[in-house]
DNA sequence: AAGTCGGGGTT
DNA sequence: AACCCAGACTT
C-alpha cells in the first residue's frame, strides 16, 4: 500500500471531530487557521468559537475595531496575527469584493498568510492540490525518509517542500492534508511516537535505523534572555493610568501600567535612583506590592516587579502613550498575560 | 540565514 | 529546562 493509502486509513479510523473540518467556507478556515498557527488545536478552540460567533463573515471581521479584534485575541500570543488578520479582511472587501478567495496565489498576499496557510485554505475549502507543511508534516517525512536535514535550515525547507508536493495525493488533497497533520499530531508524536502501531513502521527509515528519537533534526535558537520590569500602578479619581506599548518590541500596541526596564533585578532604593524614574516620577517612592514575577516567553524571560505610586497628577509628564482609563473601562483594553494577570487579582 | 513574535502543554 | 505547537515576517 502507497504511503497516501496508508494515512489515509489510518485516518478514517482516527481523525479527531474538529469544528473547522466541517465547513468548506474559506473565511472560517482562515479564522481557524489564523488562529492554530503555533497554537494548539485545545488552546485555540475556545478563540475560534469567539471570534466566528463575534465576526460571522469577513465583511463584519474587516468594519470591526482594530482595538476590540486585540480584546477578544487577549492571552493568545503573536498578537502581529491579529492586526495582520485585520489588514487581510480588508483586503478581501477591496480586492475580491467581499469574497474571500480560495486561489493559492490571492491567498498568499493576504498578511499573515504563508505557505502553509495558503495550502491548507485552498485544499480544504476548494480541494485544491496543494501540500500543507507545518511541525507535523515535518516530522512524519523527516522520520518516514530518514532525512537529517533540520527542518528550519534554509536547504531544508526546500527539500520537505518539495517531498510534501510529491507525497500528496492529488485525487484528495484535503482529506490527505488532514491526515498527515492528524497523524503526526496523534501517532508520530515528538516524544514517544507509537511506533509499535504504526501502519508507517515497515518502511520508516527513522524506525529502521534508530533515529526516531533524533529527527528531525532542528537548528537551535538562541538562548533567552533575561528582563527586568517594574510596573507603576497610578490612580487618580478612580481611573488608572495605563501605557501603550510601541512598536518593534514584544507585546506590541497592547496596554499594560506605566513601567521602566532595568539590565538586571533592583530594589526599591536602586529603582527611585534611576535617571529614567527621576525624571518621570521625581522624588515619589514606590511601594512595591508583591514579590517577582516571572513571565517566560519563547526567546526571554521577563521578571516583573508591581508597585503602587502615589504622586500628583499634575506632577507626572504628559506622553502621548499614556492615558488614564476608569477601572470598568480597565476590562475592554487588549493587555498582555504578565498585565492581564495581574489586574485580574488586584482589581 | 538568523532573529523576532506569546502562551501553554509535555516530557 | 528543553522542546513543541495546523508559522509568518523582518532584518
Amino acid at each position: 500500500m502507497s504511503f497516501s493509502e496508508r494515512i489515509l486509513n489510518w485516518y478514517a479510523e482516527h481523525k479527531r471531530a474538529l469544528p473547522w473540518r466541517e465547513t468548506k467556507n474559506p473565511y472560517v478556515i482562515w479564522l481557524s487557521e489564523i488562529i492554530l498557527q503555533q497554537t494548539r488545536v485545545e488552546q485555540g478552540m475556545p478563540y475560534f468559537f469567539r471570534f466566528l460567533e463575534t465576526y460571522p463573515n469577513v465583511t463584519k471581521f474587516a468594519n470591526a475595531e482594530e482595538a476590540e479584534i486585540l480584546r477578544l485575541w487577549q492571552g493568545l500570543g503573536y498578537y502581529s496575527r491579529a492586526r495582520n488578520m485585520h489588514k487581510a479582511s480588508k483586503q478581501v472587501l477591496e480586492l475580491h469584493n467581499a469574497k474571500f478567495p480560495t486561489d493559492y496565489q490571492s491567498l498568499l498576499k493576504l498578511p499573515g498568510v504563508g505557505e502553509y496557510t495558503a495550502a491548507a485554505i485552498s485544499s480544504f475549502s476548494s480541494n485544491h492540490a496543494h501540500a500543507v507543511l507545518d511541525g507535523n508534516v515535518f516530522r512524519v517525512l523527516a522520520r518516514y525518509f530518514g532525512i537529517e536535514e533540520p527542518i528550519n535550515s534554509s536547504s531544508g525547507k526546500k527539500i520537505f517542500s518539495k517531498l510534501a508536493e510529491e507525497m500528496l495525493d492529488r485525487n484528495q488533497p484535503a482529506e490527505y492534508n488532514q491526515a498527515i497533520m492528524d497523524f503526526g499530531s496523534l501517532q508520530c508524536k515528538p516524544k514517544n511516537p507509537n511506533c509499535a502501531e504504526c501502519v508507517l513502521r515497515i518502511d520508516c527509515r527513522a524506525y529502521e535505523s534508530g533515529l526516531v528519537n533524533v529527527l528531525p533534526a532542528k537548528i537551535k535558537g538562541k538562548k533567552s534572555k533575561d528582563r527586568f520590569f517594574h510596573y507603576f500602578i497610578i490612580e487618580h479619581d478612580g481611573a488608572v493610568l495605563m501605557s501603550q506599548r510601541s512598536e518593534g518590541d514584544v507585546w506590541a500596541n497592547l496596554f499594560e501600567f506605566p513601567m521602566i526596564e532595568s539590565d538586571a533585578d533592583l530594589n526599591v532604593a536602586e529603582l527611585v535612583q534611576m535617571e529614567e524614574f527621576q525624571k518621570d516620577f521625581g522624588l515619589s517612592v514606590p511601594t512595591q506590592i508583591k514579590g517577582q514575577i516571572k513571565h517566560i516567553l519563547s526567546h526571554q524571560n521577563i521578571y516583573a516587579r508591581f508597585y503602587k505610586l502615589e504622586i500628583n497628577a499634575s506632577k507626572l509628564p504628559k506622553k502621548s502613550h499614556w492615558n488614564y482609563f476608569i477601572l470598568e473601562k480597565l476590562d475592554t483594553l487588549a493587555k498582555h498575560k504578565l498585565i492581564s494577570s495581574f489586574v485580574e487579582h488586584y482589581f
